[in-house]
DNA sequence: CCTTCAGGTTAACGACCGCTAACCTCCCTG
DNA sequence: CAGGGAGGTTAGCGGTCGTTAACCTGAAGG
């Protein structure tokens, strides 16, 4: 992986106040104005970066998605390659995987099954194939893991999961919570234990 | 359970919609119009019911808050009144009731966590207050039926299988889910299953 | 039968919001 | 050193939205 130095860009400080603010105070909560005082600019300086706000919500959404699918993907061909395809090892990376975005990406996980419905058609197709990709992958994964489980039993307990870790938004977001390790390793048991529960 | 029989007054119809619309759209992505057309009157017409459309949203999640802390106190006497205080069939009853709540009422689900800031402060406050009491005492509960677990952990525990058993809205609205009675059992199993790998 | 009032209606106001227009100012480059 | 584009600025337009005002109507009650 190629670990990011450089100073961002203009357009990514924007994408990342927009999103933030829009898992705040919701997209049509947020005005122009806000997102660009939030990176030093002011409201129609945007539109030098973005055809628009809708433009700014889409390519968060697809590239949340599409982050996600990718990785998702590496895992699967990583672990497969790294041995045997044993089925527990690719279903604990992804389970890895989710909860490091879920915890190192808190707005986006909260726009990303939130705001979907405020996109334009086309958008909210690739956005909704995306996320479909990503579902039935992890439902493959599953049902190899835990053959007793049909299919339509699968998906429900991949969502349900998903449920699960993307609740870190909700876990005290102060020095409340046991760090971000021990948060971590929580939620991959009891993603573990929610899917071998789910598994007959 | 007085179960009701009579006719749903004006004020529940309009409650009923908004709170469909609201958790469709988002508070501000709806407008007073449409929430009234829903309804069959049109516009300001709401406002011989409501102070305004935010009162129409503090109604609601102050009612969805007491309604979840009110059973869950109702669940926790009965069991306890049955015979031996077994706190595994307490932590049933909250699982099971939690449930009920989710599939039965998705949108209200939906805008629990969602539209809270929205708010007015005082609003926001008791609508906080009653949601804290109910984690507490779903807290209280889970460390009785796991001891192992630390206060912090339980927390974090508790709002996880909230963020699982809230997962109903994703679980395809469509005829492809397994009927009711069986998504209620398979996210009860998962919801203590959760909890046993919590729980060391 | 007259009154009252709950529960509607339409018109319109003021605020806000997304976006465009017009303009300015560096900095890079031929 | 001219000039041109990248990246800002402010002013303002058009539309939408929440809310209020003023008016209407049908049914209940004395």
């Amino acid at each position: 992986m190629a670990t990011r130095t450089d100073a961002p860009t203009r357009r990514e400080q924007i994408l990342k106040e927009a999103a933030r603010l829009f898992a705040e105070r919701g997209f049509h909560g947020v005005g122009v104005d806000e997102i660009g005082a939030a990176v030093g600019i002011s409201g129609p300086g945007l539109y030098r970066h973005f055809a628009g706000k809708d433009a700014m919500l889409a390519e968060l959404l697809v590239g949340i998605s599409g982050q996600l699918l990718t990785g998702a993907k590496r895992r699967l061909a990583e672990v497969e390659a790294d041995g045997g395809a044993k089925a527990e090892a690719v279903l604990d990376s992804l389970i890895e995987g989710h909860i490091d975005f879920a915890l190192d990406d808190r707005p986006l996980i909260t726009l990303h099954d939130r705001e979907l419905d405020r996109l334009r058609d086309s958008d909210r197709k690739m956005v909704r194939q995306l996320q479909r990709q990503y579902v039935e992958l992890w439902v493959g994964v599953v049902r190899e893991v835990y053959p007793g489980l049909g299919e339509p039993a699968a998906r429900s307990a991949v969502h349900s999961v998903f449920g699960l870790l993307n609740s870190t938004p909700h876990l005290g977001r102060g020095g409340s919570l046991p760090g971000r390790g021990a948060t971590a390793e929580l939620l991959h048991r009891m993603a573990r234990g929610a899917f071998a529960a789910a598994g007959v």
